[in-house]
DNA sequence: CGCGGGTTTGATGATGCTCAAGCCCGGTGG
DNA sequence: CCACCGGGCTTGAGCATCATCAAACCCGCG
């Protein structure tokens, strides 16, 4: 099941690793299973682990005073999840991230995420990658949330990003794109026209 | 000037240069002035430059079909601003950039930037932590996107960012914050009671 | 003095939220 | 096998928020 992380590594580096590099690697990981509805990081915990998800989905989350969840994040496999600014600073982290799916992940300390980034470049080099696509979309994101309307968004997202309609129920839709509920059924309703 | 770049570098690599490292890193940059209003990207260009920013102050932005131009960044005095995907696959970039006031930069080229990320450790160390508190920043941003009323958001800014509002016109603070000037204008009114 | 950009203010209307009810469908237990 | 339950989705009516349009205003500057 690590493949998953050689696969990653070698396209997002451009590097083919060796047996023996890729190892040392993996050794510093350790997997994990978690049930649809576990949670991996709760609000107020210091988030541990650098997530790599190898199979399932997550979601990364808020809750405001009213109790309602805004979606920040939707992963599936080959990403990154965890709230960065916890895990380096060890503060207590704003975020909640649950199993949307039943979900196998790859666990990385602070303690090793750091000795891979001091004794193994072609980690750098993946780590800086994974920034670079990350910066991108959510810049993006951000510029969609600022500047469309809500059927934009979702048509948006429809073109970009299909697999996500596919793979999270449509009320999880609704909170990442900002939007109720019921206005995303209202407007599928509308484009399916 | 350049002293800007060198405390920019001691203090998020946590490093003290030496004068001979220093020297190595400054001398990839070079140094410009843009007067207010002036482009330092135009949409459907390539981004050629990372800039960072010593003296004054950018934004950059999208336009709509409609003309209207949707603020993505405002940038001040130690920021580093660029479209980073069109600077590293040299496509065509969909942002604009121009100066707020008059404005001091540094500018990096790609065959530079690259250079100096292969032969200086402690600039690669620079970059990573430039990408973790952009993405700190990002996320947040996205949040508060998602989750907030234009009231909220405002309110928001004027908590963790009072300096934007001292030195960027309204209008822009309402495009930055993804609401009309006069909505704005309206809640300035109310929350100063 | 008059011009012009930015801001304010008001009136109107659209977009999208809230609340509430009904529906669909898969899962569970009798 | 069927009845029931519950979660998610849909639909409708009313309402709040915010955008739009238009006019007035303010103030620095030529």
């Amino acid at each position: 099941m690590q493949e998953a992380l050689r696969d990653y590594i070698d396209k997002y580096a451009s590097v083919t690793l060796s047996d023996d590099e890729f190892e040392r690697i993996r050794d510093k990981f350790t997997s994990k299973h978690f049930r649809k509805n576990q949670f991996l990081l709760q609000e107020g915990d210091v988030c541990k682990y650098s997530i790599f998800i190898v199979k399932g989905a997550l979601r990364q989350y808020t809750v405001d005073k009213k109790g309602i969840e805004h979606i920040v994040n939707l992963c599936t496999e080959n990403w990154w999840v965890g709230d960065r600014e916890s895990f380096t600073m060890l503060s207590p982290s704003i975020y909640n991230i649950d199993a949307v799916e039943d979900t196998d992940v790859l666990l990385l300390t602070k303690a090793n995420f750091q000795e891979l980034m001091s004794t193994e470049p072609v980690f750098v080099t993946v780590l800086s990658t994974m920034d670079y696509n990350n910066q991108i979309a959510t810049q993006k994101r951000i510029n969609s949330a600022i500047s469309l309307s809500a059927e934009e968004r979702y048509l948006n997202l429809l073109a970009n990003n299909p697999a996500l309609l596919q793979r999270f129920p449509q009320n999880m839709i609704a909170s990442f794109l900002g939007v109720s509920p019921e206005t995303i059924s209202r407007i599928r309703k509308k484009v399916q026209l």
